[in-house]
DNA sequence: TAGATGACTCACA
DNA sequence: ATGTGAGCCATCT
C-alpha cells in the first residue's frame, strides 16, 4: 500500500536531516502524491515506528497539526537529532536529506 | 460507491 | 512579503 511505501522512506531518513512529503512524494513516484503523503502520515498507524518528526513541508517548516504533541514536540525531537529548529522550521539547504546519497 | 477532507505545492495578485 | 486560487492524490466517512 501507498502508506506502507511512505512509511519505509520515512525510516530510511537518516538522523539528522529532514525529508519535505514532496520529496518522499517524488520517491514514491510522482511527487504531486505529497498531499496524499501528508494526509497518510496524518492518518498514519506506525506513528510510534515511523520517525514522522523528521518530515516538513516544502519549507521547512514543521506541520502545525503534528499527530503527537504538536510541533513543539516535533522541533525537540529535531533538536534529538541534531538540527536546529528556528522558529518551527528547519534549514532544508543543511539539513535537507539527500535520497540519493543513502547514508 | 461517491463525496468530502487534508501534516502539500506552485503560481499569481 | 502575505493572501487567495487551482491541481493533484490517498484515506476516511
Amino acid at each position: 500500500m501507498f502508506r506502507e511505501e511512505v512509511y519505509a522512506i520515512v525510516k530510511r531518513i537518516p538522523r539528522g536531516k529532514v525529508a519535505t512529503y514532496g520529496q518522499i512524494a517524488a520517491l514514491t513516484g510522482d511527487r504531486l502524491r505529497a498531499r496524499a503523503v501528508g494526509n497518510t502520515l496524518h492518518r498514519n498507524t506506525e506513528q510510534f515506528a515511523v520517525p514522522c518528526y523528521r518530515v516538513v513541508n516544502a519549507r521547512g517548516e514543521l506541520s502545525a497539526a503534528y499527530g503527537f504533541g504538536g510541533r513543539e514536540e516535533q522541533a525537540l525531537l529535531l533538536r534529538l537529532d541534531g538540527i536546529e529548529v528556528e522558529n518551527g522550521a528547519v534549514d532544508l539547504e543543511r539539513y535537507g536529506w539527500n535520497p540519493n546519497e543513502c547514508e
